[in-house]
DNA sequence: TTGAAAGCGCTAACAA
DNA sequence: TTGTTAGCGCTTTCAA
């Protein structure tokens, strides 16, 4: 029986010998550098084959990039995340870069543990998805490693961002509500315990794009907001808490899809249909909400494209450490269907 | 306006200098390696501390480990694998591994790219979530550096594997169904269109614990099995086959949660209701399974201890990379929830 | 128990 | 256009 032999690894320098070049010549082919001539690139090139050579991603970091991008997401069991994921996976796909996911960090401190083993790797630039760290220690991280902002609400001279106009998006929901009649619409929001950089939180524009709907509207005697988080349990709690109004409201706009879930089920508990005695809204599009047993109407606010911009930021801010920081804003649409109707008649 | 001055980073050696010792020491307490007295240790962590040094990955990585663990996913919008990962996550919260993701690797090709780029970035350790190469190449990178296999019903000298007891899975499910009076069950199956390493494959051993178990109820001449893919659509369309036959069955499982939410959506187009004229049940427990519009019944196979299980075992190889190679086999539970009842009076 | 010094594999400044 | 060479920040023998 032969026992495999622990063979040292295939380097530059090996390569270099084999392709009877210089080391350099080697390094300046795989980076596609400036001076070299298509012989000697076919002729390393036919080396680096022979061989099985792959660089060492650490030995290159230690000079050079990594050829690694970073993406930190809050929350992988959101199924929204998976859809920015793949718009940022799409778009990098045949480029030099690896995509690694850096998952759960819930809350400042595991975020920022995050970030540092992000920046240790020495990643070539990150994407944060809705990060809740204060600004001015994303501003300190964006000087340190390009870097995108997803989700955030926020304008620097230093890092990009792309987000969902959250407020044009709560005002599909208010709009579409309204025109079917209802004039009690509440609202479930997610209240960050963590004070700070809180208007700049998707939740908490949400929940000012609904309070500005319901104004223009003249309904600013209807606003009525419960103060939970986006998950299934906090979606059921706050609608239970409505239910329980003296004058209960004939729709719920929930500010993500999961709270939403939450929230059909306290109503069918309480005995009521939906949408017959109350709509029901979500925010996010997800997977679930096309399914026909749910058939949520809910806010498409486009992942994919999401991520595939911040893919093309990020790609272009390495490239340019000092170009201007762009903005991009991107117009959600909203995508009706079962758990809304006309208000009951009264 | 104060230009932010592009600091130095800060090194082992400005440690050293700090704490008026040698690299070699500050190297060694870092590592809690063998030969530090405790006041060297305490001047050492204090200089750190003071200069708020971190270790740079690249360059540990170039001689020694890299903290890094790489965690493959085949899918990571089916929300299965967030749980596995999770239990990942869990239990190496207090270790010194940080945990990576790479995302989106389907198919063969795919999965090589992944993982030859763990690889490359020397990551101490990874994990293969049901991945699709064939057995010969994941000893070889199992060779390499340390891995647990998760999923793939394998056994191996040199990878230690976790995987839920598929045979038992589909036998909890043919078993409920049968004591609720069905015998015409069906199945729909996710064909692997590559051929390799067929039958360590989840979806398969989840076929052949069907036929047993039907087998075993004396139901040999009722096995049905259409075969498409573990998706909504794939679900859909094998749904819409079986209930097409001339004499279509009075049960439906799907090997997956997301192929039944498929079945459902046919099965409500064509006019007919679950439970009452037909039953179904998924596998995998997912979120969705629980909510009070799907109520799906569905194998439980214990995702997040799976993931708890294969980080274990993979810090075990780590430390003792000639060990024994270790086999864990999960046994799965049943959840009956509203989607499965007894077959309608004929 | 402590430290000096030689690399790990690559990139980049500089020389030819 | 090509090659020589000095590090990048750390770990690891090997001496002291």
């Amino acid at each position: 029986m032969t026992r495999p032999v622990q063979q040292r690894r295939v380097t530059i320098v090996d390569v270099a010998r084999h392709a009877q070049v210089s080391t350099t010549a080697v390094s300046k082919v795989l980076r596609n550098a400036y001076g070299t001539s298509p012989a000697m690139r076919d002729k390393v090139h036919q080396a680096i084959a022979d061989l099985g050579y792959r660089p060492s991603a650490a030995a290159r970091g230690l000079r050079g990039q990594t050829y690694t991008l970073g993406v930190m997401v809050p929350d992988i069991a959101n199924p929204f995340f998976p859809e920015v994921l793949n718009g940022v996976t799409n778009r990098l796909n045949d480029s030099d870069y690896q995509v690694l996911l850096a998952p759960g960090c819930a809350g400042e401190k595991a975020e920022a543990k995050t970030i540092d083993s992000m920046i240790d790797r020495s990643m070539d630039g990150i994407i944060l998805i809705a990060p809740v760290s204060p600004r001015a220690h994303l501003e300190h991280v964006a000087g340190i490693v390009p870097t995108v902002i997803v989700g955030r609400h926020a304008r620097s001279t230093i890092f990009d961002t792309v987000a969902d106009d959250d407020i044009a998006g709560a005002a599909l929901v208010v709009d579409h509500l309204v025109s079917l009649g209802h004039r009690r619409i509440a609202h479930i929001e997610h209240l960050e315990t963590e004070p700070s950089c809180i208007e700049e939180m998707p939740n908490m524009v949400r929940a000012e794009g609904y309070r500005l709907a319901m104004r223009r509207h003249g309904l600013e005697d209807q606003i009525d907001i419960v103060s939970t988080t986006y998950t299934q349990a906090g979606g059921y709690t706050g609608a239970r808490e409505l239910l329980d109004r003296p004058r209960r409201p004939t729709a719920i706009f929930a500010g993500a899809d999961i709270a939403a879930m939450g929230a059909l089920e306290a109503i069918s508990q309480a005995g009521l249909s939906v949408p017959d005695d109350i709509s029901v809204a979500g925010y996010d599009n997800t997977t679930f909400a096309a399914f026909s047993q749910v058939s949520l109407t809910s806010v498409d606010q486009a992942g994919w494209q999401i991520g595939a911009d911040a893919a093309r930021l990020l790609v272009e801010r390495i490239a340019h450490r000092e170009r201007r920081s762009s903005q991009i804003k991107l117009s959600p649409t909203l995508v009706v269907r079962g758990t809304t109707g006309p208000p009951p008649a009264r």
